[in-house]
DNA sequence: TTGTAAGCGTTATCAG
DNA sequence: CTGATAACGCTTACAA
């Protein structure tokens, strides 16, 4: 591999000039050709770690997402890039696999590469997340869930839900079944859930059923072919579209026509709900915004710049084909 | 930042002690506990940097892919994530925005950063993509499109081809409507195609129309709206299934009876043709199996062992709802 | 404008 | 088993 040294001495100068060249460009006419032409011949290229040994400092941004395969990460993701591309950030994207232990160490082994700072896509927030957190001196951002003396940027989410709760009201609907995800996701799990149930159940003669499943659309469209068949509820709220998804399919397995015989409604405005028949009722959520604001806190977070803990965003409700009043 | 020799002088020892313990751990029972308590307590983490400057190894894979939200790139991550990580790799994934120019730019900096090999997805192959690879000493594979000269792992886009026609004229059907994507897209543009024509051109009387799009549902599903009502064929391939759920919308947007009016089928097996309905034919792709295959082959790369240039990976014809035999 | 030399945090070598 | 010392490739005072 050549080297610095290697383009000073084959330029007859010394390695600092051919250092400055590289960077500030402050050199001679005469030796600015001369460095120039070897770099061409031997194709140089400056090693980046020993540039950030010396300079202590790495340009990078560590990304922890939870699966590589979720449409609504993949969003923020493009924000992110986007953006840290045009703050002149490198992106370091590594995926934990929807497990805490990865999470940590991910957490650990990018702080150990000197990342200037951290997202992490949060599932959950337990102590050790908060302590692990605490422990690398390295800023980390957190999206998706907020916790005590942590930066994050989150959604609306119990607001999400009161405006669910509000449209079906407003269509007529008072029996409702709620499709939900564990407790331990505390945005999903429980806040946009919540906001539903104290929207829906401010009202009186109103009922809601609870079915609980996981993200993928397997599990939902699974438990949708049984529990369609012994709900009451007409109108079902899905608490994400992925699951809205699946119980459409089991809906159509079973024929029950949507909305004629249910509701149904999901929540994040994914491409997917836009690609049925019918398409699907839903809250859209900002998720290319997110990762643009995200890297623009990050950022002001590695210098040091003063900033809100929590930032949130608002979302809006998107009415399509699958919901009706009820009759 | 706390180095190896604050460790060093905190525990009373020199630091080529402290670097010892660290790597092969061969040190007195009595050093070793005090180090371990000097670590502990400031939470020291060696600086991955200086050990790469040294080492002259990082451990790093890059991977360049075209775009962040794509079902099937998705999947290949996945397959790659998992293996790398088996493998002890750290994976730094870039984003090149179906730019050529970026994707170039993203090869030279995964080079200056020094990873050991580099995946890169690739769309087109160009002059400029076979020289910007061979200037870099690197190793590159690419995943998709094949080269001369150059590393590569494909799918069976050719034969892909044909079994969606030797399928579609087993039904009965003799006039088709193909629905593809440029040429500079030599696979899925050229290759895919081919292998359909071939195979349907091989019996007299049949026909086959085409049209042109891009990767995105809105196009197709725009196009769709249009050419549905124009074409003469009773059978429609797309070039992915993307398209094909595109146009599907688009079908239903008409009051076309899928697969009354026309059948209709893409390639790659996306989860999104199993939750539409009808749901779509198409023909299935080890995208998962061919990032861990491309993991593996680069790692023999890396080790300098001998490989074939271009590993093919089979596919296989997945029949759904969206095809019947012709009337 | 240019060169010398020190140092960034590690690891490897080689005596002790 | 341990410690001094020399690299790794680069940047940056400081001096010439």
């Amino acid at each position: 591999m050549v080297n610095i040294n290697d383009i000073a001495k084959q330029a007859g100068v010394a390695k600092s000039t051919v250092s400055r060249y590289l960077n500030n460009g402050s050199v001679s006419e005469d030796t600015r050709r001369k460095i120039e032409k070897i770099i061409k011949e031997t194709g140089y290229k400056p090693n980046a770690f020993a540039r950030s040994l010396k300079a202590q400092k790495t340009n990078m941004l560590g990304v922890i997402i939870p699966r590589l395969n979720s449409a609504s990460t993949n969003e923020v993701l493009q924000g992110i890039d986007e953006t840290a591309r045009k703050l002149g950030y490198q992106l370091i994207i590594t995926n934990s696999d929807q497990n805490n232990e990865r999470e940590f160490e991910n957490l650990q082994t990018l702080a150990k590469q000197k990342v200037e700072g951290i997202i992490m896509f949060a599932r959950e927030m337990t102590e050790d997340h908060i302590n692990t957190v605490k422990s690398v001196e390295t800023p980390v951002l957190f999206i998706g869930q907020k916790a005590e003396g942590i930066h994050s940027m989150v959604h609306q989410d119990y607001e999400a839900g009161t405006k669910i709760g509000k449209y079906a009201l407003e269509l007529g609907h008072r029996h409702f079944l709620y499709v939900g995800v564990p407790e331990t996701d505390q945005a999903v799990g429980v806040e946009r859930r919540q906001g539903f149930i104290d929207r829906v159940t401010a009202v009186t003669g109103t009922t809601i059923e609870r079915v609980e499943t996981d993200f993928s659309r397997t599990a939902a469209y699974t438990k949708g072919l049984t529990f369609l068949k012994e709900t009451e509820a007409t109108y079902i709220v899905c608490a994400t579209d992925n699951i809205a998804v699946a119980v459409l399919k089991a809906a159509n397995e079973l024929n029950y026509s949507i909305p004629g015989d249910f509701s149904l409604s999901g929540f994040g405005g994914y491409e997917a709900t836009a690609y049925v028949s019918p398409t699907i009722t839903t809250v859209s959520y900002p998720y290319r915004q997110m990762g643009i604001e995200a890297v623009n806190k990050l950022r002001q977070l590695i210098e040091k710049e003063e900033v809100p803990l929590i930032t949130d965003l608002q979302n809006n409700l998107v009415v399509n084909e699958s919901t009706a009043p009820f009759k």
